[in-house]
DNA sequence: ACCTGAACACCGTTCAAGT
DNA sequence: ACCTGAACACCGTTCAAGT
């Protein structure tokens, strides 16, 4: 039934860790159930305390949802890297596959992925709860520079001269929100004619990535 | 105060007008209050009417909201076709009008925007709410198709042999992602340096676009 | 046909009080 | 220092009853 407890102590579950476990909690509730129905009370009463007991570790619902979104950003960033080193070299097929990674992270955490970028969870209690969570060591002080992981690759592609000599941050936002936008309108069910199964959408995905890399315009 | 009422008659404002008057004040609630503070019972008070009566006209709270967003859609797609008109015969000049159209909305619209694609309502709902309110007249059956109308855009591109011998959907879906994207990214205040003021915005904006136009690889 | 009022089950949040 | 229980103000939704 409910998450296999720590067998150790009531001391470890009642006390001291009680942060830890609304935590994995909320997660499974959010992948489980969906944001509309996460609740603070189901929270609480999942891990088996009063529904006041929360408000001692995060300041409110808000900064609950903030911090369980950390390990989705967290998440896309070592996918970023792990784009980059699994081809080294190879800017460009750093790239697809970044790209490629992006999208799978999205079709497999619907609910994580918009509660990330649905703009139910403001920018400023995003980052207080990183720094509480970066002290209390959850997380490394990078996690959430995906961006800049991505950025890297185009980096090494304007450099070696496969990629065209512009502005490095302008490039990589041009992938990055083609690659984003995809994954929303996915997500979103936005399209009439919606690909059908992973390997549609994989190789979907991949044709947009080489598109992004040719352009739209003719090559004389 | 509150918005100027009908003058004719209490008849027009008690009966019949009831659900316009609902979608009036939650889409102006949504615009100056966010999301989180549009409530079933808030529109009904502002409307003057008792917290049950919307459910005379919309089935829950998520109907009324995908109503209030079908208002966005509409203007989502007029955006894309005036982008084409505005520029005529000059393909490479709509999309870039398209794209800055489209980010204009976003920001002129934000909660509108990650209403419209945050995941908050589900499609089907929208769909049914849509064909009520096309058949209510309020609505021409065209208002979804604004993806079909930057299609259109991209077919006269690549027919003219402007763009590149693609398929048309395909490259499509490269356009409206990037831009959705970006649209997304800037909402979401995601960016560590976002783009200061308008104008910076629509230069940034006509940039990516035309980004987008030669591709990130080097055209040898 | 359309609206009201009371009722129900559930929230998020606060706070005095307990250990 | 951390947790509980009661309390408050607010939801969404339903339904008998009113006009």
């Amino acid at each position: 039934m409910s998450v296999e407890k720590e067998e150790r102590s009531d001391r470890t579950y009642h006390h001291g860790d009680l942060r830890a476990a609304l935590l994995r909690a909320g997660g499974k509730l959010l992948v489980e159930e969906g944001v509309e129905n996460l609740t603070l009370r189901r929270v609480a009463r999942e891990v088996g305390v009063s529904h006041a007991a929360p408000y001692r570790h995060f300041k409110d619902k808000e900064s609950l949802l903030a911090a369980i979104t950390l390990s989705g950003f967290y998440k896309l960033t070592m996918l970023m890297k792990s784009a980059k080193t699994s081809n080294p070299g190879a800017p460009r097929e750093q790239l697809v596959k970044a790209g490629v990674n992006y999208i799978q992270m999205a079709l497999a955490h619907p609910e994580m992925m918009q509660l990330m970028f649905g703009g139910t969870i403001k920018r400023v209690i995003l980052e207080q709860e990183f720094e509480r969570a970066v002290k209390l060591g959850e997380y490394p002080r990078d996690a959430l520079d995906a961006f800049e992981k991505l950025e890297e690759i185009v980096d090494v592609g304007v450099e070696s001269g496969t990629f065209r000599q512009k502005d490095v941050h302008e490039l990589t936002l041009l992938a990055w929100s083609t690659v984003h936008g995809l994954a929303m309108i996915l997500l979103g069910k936005q399209l009439q004619e919606p690909p059908e199964g992973p390997e549609a959408v994989e190789a979907l995905t991949k044709c947009l990535c080489e598109d992004l890399l040719l352009g739209v315009l003719v090559r004389s």
